[in-house]
DNA sequence: ACTAGCAGTCTTGTTTATAGAGTGCTAAGT
DNA sequence: ACTTAGCACTCTATAAACAAGACTGCTAGT
């Protein structure tokens, strides 16, 4: 028997299938993703690519059940790709195109209307994933690398409460609410944020621990506040790498005629919002390259079965990465997922190194 | 015939149903929203609290038919509150209960180990609402009635770039980056902002439109394209007053029988999801104190039926609200909904109060 | 090596029968 | 004038039986 394909060791020999076993299994993907039905010989033949009588078809469609690509939910129905089918479909099989130019002119546009706006980025992102793929779509804010210090701003907001605003490296941004312990003036906090500014500087989380300068200069009571809540902020930022996470297009999933009924709905809806299913899959994308694809959980991933995942990390090289992609059913249009996906990563590459990759 | 209820006139005497069939509707009520079955005469006898046969209350069921409390879904089944049946439930007949206290301590207690932070509130919120109520929650930011300026923030990202922070008078910060024409310095961007800063001061955008001052002062080009920007940005604050929806939940009501076939869930998916649909329903709570329930769209919502909506306003008198509350199925217990709901509001409400309130 | 033909298997849809839930009505009781 | 026991009736839900159809796998012939 063949190992098992998974996520991570996923390559299956391309010459194990003859070319017409690979045509066959190619025009089962293909009519399975539209229909959602089982395919048969004679839905392969009236395909009109093959030369062959149905017997024949039958045949080959045997052996690929026999080798682990297809099955028959049961006797005399049709064949469904298996996701080792799936997983071949996509590595050897599909054809690999890429947006069509009008296409991604048209995505480009929408974003060039925009301002220079990580968030509205971001949204617009999830918005084009779905409408594109007609699943549903996920998109991670990029995360610097290592956290590291920009900028901080006290604003009084009345006497008794003061806006903590901090810049990162990366450029998001942070706020807090504090409460001094005693009345102060805005001239006061302005002096606080210029002392904590130099002090700082663009230095990173580690550094500024290290520093036991800072200890060493006095501090009076609100500025060593105000440091803390700095200090605990960037820690937060680094512990949870997922700041926020846009969403879209659930609403074309809980159409798909394998979700209308059975809870198989609920998997991708407890994906999209339980933050620490999501942070266990994408995290396992971060360090790689290009566009990853995850199919029906493929055994890694117990609580999703019948669901496949299309994404891609994404950002600056070397510095920041988010995740980017799409979730759907297995039955999904990858050869369409796969092209808008790494059109949509190699985009935001290119908007955000231009933005921010130029120091 | 009845005139028909509605959010808006929605009042039914209390007078037209004995005290008989109040108790009956009211058990009709509690028995559906628990086994989501019709309910029968036999299953209202077993409950007890009546002292009548059954042929009694099957006489007393007819008339609350006919009264247009109860349908039958088909001869021989048992009998449905209408919408007209669970308005009157929850006008009249439901018992009117606080959250017991450790409830609310529990809840206040989770508050407390948060910083002052006004997301993290939110989240929360809306987790403890989908929790409470085993139903899918909403929660928008309060948002100011007016648009008025706080402070803004010039930070020199790299040469080619500045971060631009905006901070309302709400305490919302937004940010955008801008791309100078020409290199600038931090200390020219410290300029800019000091002297825009104190131009604007905590003027409302409409005062600053009507400050032809504005004009007439020398703005060299990029001082006035932050001016620009910061306008554009606060005139956007201005027509759109969800900034932010936060939700939670949706897993609860995708479990719910009458969900897990049929379209029904995606009206709830479609009224999380599609921001104007939000907009439309909340739109119109805005106005009104204290909570608010929708019960099966109830005429004015046409693409809502058998969803009900247990919504309040929030936010610091007259100053700025937001909407919280909680979307599930007709059948939803809505004396904890609507006991939940209320508690967040007050809370939300002393918690911005406390904070944001004291000027 | 391919294919026509066919028996066999399984699903799907339809029909029919049955049991059960619940009603509405009537007639009798309080 | 209510209330209630009893009963006929209606409709659903479930199961069983059956026919039609979709595919297959196999065999034998080209």
């Amino acid at each position: 028997m063949m190992t098992e394909s998974s996520a991570q060791n996923n390559r299956i020999n391309a010459d194990v299938l003859s070319e017409r076993q690979r045509e066959i299994l190619k025009i089962v993907v293909e009519e399975y993703t539209i229909g959602a039905v089982p395919v048969g010989s004679f839905t392969i033949r009236a395909e009109g690519r093959l030369g062959v009588s149905t017997a024949t078809i039958r045949n080959e469609l045997a052996t690929l059940e026999e080798l682990g690509f297809l099955y028959q939910p049961h006797t005399s129905a049709g064949r469904i790709p298996s996701i080792k089918g799936y997983r071949y479909f996509v590595e050897q099989l599909m054809d690999q195109v890429e947006l069509s130019l009008p296409e991604q002119r048209k995505i480009r546009h929408q974003f060039y209307q925009l301002q220079l706006n990580l968030e509205q980025w971001m949204r617009l992102t999830a918005a084009i994933l779905a409408h594109n793929t007609r699943a549903a779509s996920v998109v991670t804010t990029p995360q610097g690398k290592q956290v590291a210090f920009k900028h901080l701003e006290l604003i009084l907001i009345n006497d008794a409460l003061v806006l903590l605003v901090v810049v990162l490296q990366d450029g998001s941004i942070h706020q807090e609410m504090l409460v001094p312990s005693e009345p102060v003036s805005q001239d006061a906090l302005s002096l606080i944020s210029n002392k904590l500014n130099s002090l700082l500087g663009s230095s990173a989380l580690a550094d500024i621990r290290a520093n036991r300068q800072l200890d060493g200069k006095e501090m009076h009571g609100f500025e060593s506040v105000v440091l803390q809540r700095v200090l605990q902020l960037m820690k937060q930022c680094e512990e949870s790498w997922t700041s926020a996470v846009y969403s879209d297009g659930l609403e074309n999933v809980l159409r798909e005629p394998e979700f209308v009924e059975s809870g198989k709905l609920s998997q991708v809806v407890r994906v999209l919002q339980q933050r620490h299913l999501l942070e266990t899959i994408l995290g396992r994308m971060m360090d790689a390259a290009g566009v990853q694809i995850i199919i029906g959980g493929e055994g890694t991933y117990e609580y999703i079965d019948d669901v496949s995942l299309v994404l891609s990390p994404y950002g600056i090289r070397g510095r920041a990465s988010g995740i980017l992609g799409v979730i759907g059913p297995t039955r999904m249009a990858y050869g369409r997922a796969i092209s808008t996906v790494r059109y949509m990563a190699q985009l935001m590459d290119s908007l955000l190194t231009n933005v921010y990759g130029g120091e």
